[in-house]
DNA sequence: GTCTCTGCAAATCGTTTGCAATGCT
DNA sequence: AGCATTGCAAACGATTTGCAGAGAC
């Protein structure tokens, strides 16, 4: 089965019309989980798709989230970063070189853990914002 | 003690010189805790205190988180939210009303609590978007 | 032919920036 | 005088909106 096909078979089992755009899109998360912005989605596939706009890109990742296949991401407050995995998982911001790193969260405690307070959750965020590993070692040198 | 010579001492003991603009901040955040945007300090403010300029409100929330005595709460892409209880805690937003809940959170298991990974934690946010009790009550009828 | 999807341009809105005026020591 | 603070207006940048044209069934 060609990737191709898996792609159109992902957004049609999501009730998505599997136009171009969005195969292209979705491909483009898949192969790039680095949880890229809307300038970084637009600006990689448009080369090779000149008529792509950058509405289509906003359209297609409202509608994404919406089926649930994306995680919007908001460990910044001036974008929104989206994330191809969905299943439960907490992101740390280098704030010195920007890289964010998927971080395996086992367990959040909170007033909400127990359903005492009936809210009824539809997202959960853990994020994390600090210096990373690598740009520790890189200021000790 | 005067409620105003709280506000001045707190400045102090944090290293922010006491203008007027900083106290009536500052008063306005311990007396209105609902996390409010920069619109909402400033026109909360702006009646009593003409002159107010909003680039002062954003040089002020600036100034007050750099010096740790508020906390940026990134629940919303569209706009930072201040919280003036920095003790740990999460939050959850209501989408239909609006109204952001503190939540009490105790523990969060994750990859970071171990410290294997030496990443240097700065910020902590443990955020939940969903339905609160008040608008699923109101839903049922 | 209708309904969906896409693309372009303008508008919106939170935030940032540059700079001059003011205030404090 | 010198430095910190404030206020105004313009600029910026991510996102949204309106609408017309293209595409699919």
């Amino acid at each position: 089965m060609s990737t191709e096909l898996n792609l159109v078979t992902k957004l049609k089992e999501n009730n998505i019309n599997p136009s171009l755009p969005r195969i292209e899109i979705l491909e483009y998360l898949y192969k790039n989980r680095i949880h890229p912005n809307i300038e970084e989605i637009y600006s990689a596939i448009s080369p090779k798709m000149s008529s792509l706009s950058k509405a289509t890109v906003y359209n297609t990742m409202e509608l994404f989230e919406q089926k649930g296949i994306v995680n919007g991401l908001h460990i910044e407050s001036n974008e929104i970063r989206y994330d191809i995995r969905t299943d439960r998982h907490g992101h740390f911001k280098c704030i010195e070189c920007g890289a964010i790193y998927d971080i395996e969260v086992y367990d959040v405690k909170s007033e909400l853990s127990t359903n005492n307070l009936k809210f009824a959750i539809i997202t959960e965020e853990v994020n994390y914002r600090g210096i990373c590993k690598n740009c520790i070692e890189k200021n000790n040198n």
